[in-house]
DNA sequence: AAACAGGAACCAC
DNA sequence: GTGGTTCCTGTT
């Protein structure tokens, strides 16, 4: 075990972090700490006193404090300013101050990208304890053991890893009619179809092209992907139950739920919020969902 | 026991 | 390009 301390930290929230649904491997212990399994580590981190958080790396593999300090950097989104982007959505209205004050301690995670076109294929029409469990099933089946005081871990199976899984196996695991998707996606990143090398130069319209050409993306999944993984698109706003009920409710206002077109709902949030619509969506959904 | 919850695909139009 | 229906499993 590797350990390293980050102070000075602000706008870090633990529960905000992990609870505001971008990610699924992150489990709350005992302690109040957070275990969560990220590439290859088990990490677990823990809000030690006001803007310090201690945190823990297991591996099968050796870490440096440099290599510690730089993964914190990226995964947790310690670069950007959240002080100044809360004040500037603050301004925008009431209900937006309203959750920001609500979910302060929200911070975007830099995942994985290809674990997170898997977990969000996952996820469509399902529900998050669903998702965590079939996630853990294809990771105990397919990933790698990690060790942890006893306790056993398993990394998120690589490509080549997956595509050990037939469909169904994948129906085995619980993935129900996803089990195409994931397994035609899997073949498609084992074969290189999918140029993961220069992504990060492509406008979000052309990746959101790419990403929904993937079988079983979407728009909102390719949303979740643009916004969650390492490609960092904050511009978007994706629209799932939730999302369409608390804009429904705070803004639209229309009878019946169902009649409201997405378009609807994108046009507003790109208004409204411009390029911080993803970040404004994370405050407001996580909020909506502690409302019930 | 039957209804419900949850996005993408597919087929009409 | 839009609208309605179906896909699957776990929970109530």
């Amino acid at each position: 075990m590797e350990k390293i301390v980050l102070d000075k930290i602000d706008s870090f929230d633990l529960k905000h972090i992990f609870d505001c649904g971008q990610c699924f491997r992150w489990n709350n212990e005992i302690d109040g700490s957070y275990t969560g399994i990220v590439y290859q580590y088990v990490i677990n981190i823990k809000n030690t006193e006001k803007n310090k958080v201690e945190v823990k790396f297991y591996a099968n593999e050796n870490i440096t404090q440099k290599d510690m300090l730089e993964f914190c950097s990226k995964y947790f989104d310690l670069e950007r300013d959240y002080k100044k982007i809360k004040q500037e959505l603050s301004v925008i209205d009431e209900n937006m101050k309203k959750s920001i004050d609500y979910g302060d301690g929200i911070r975007i995670l830099n995942q994985d990208l290809w674990e997170t076109v898997i977990s969000y294929i996952i996820s469509a029409n399902n529900n998050i304890p669903r998702i965590k469990g079939i996630i853990e099933k294809l990771s105990k089946n397919f990933g790698n053991k990690i060790e942890v005081e006893g306790k056993e871990y398993y990394t998120f199976p690589t490509p080549y890893q997956l595509s050990k899984a037939t469909v169904s196996d994948l129906r085995q695991l619980g993935l129900g009619f996803r089990d195409i998707r994931v397994y035609e996606t899997t073949q498609i990143f084992l074969n290189n179809k999918i140029e993961i090398e220069n992504l990060g130069m492509k406008t979000t319209k052309k990746l959101k092209e790419i990403l929904i050409s993937l079988p079983g993306v979407g728009p909102k999944v390719a949303d979740c992907i643009l916004l969650f993984s390492y490609l960092k698109r904050t511009e978007v706003f994706p629209v799932d139950v939730w999302i369409r009920r608390v804009i429904n409710d705070l803004y639209l206002k229309c009878e019946d739920e169902n009649k409201i077109n997405n378009k609807d709902i994108e046009k507003l949030a790109n208004e409204k919020f411009g390029y911080l619509a993803g970040i404004a969506q994370q405050y407001l959904y996580y909020w909506k969902r502690d409302q019930r």
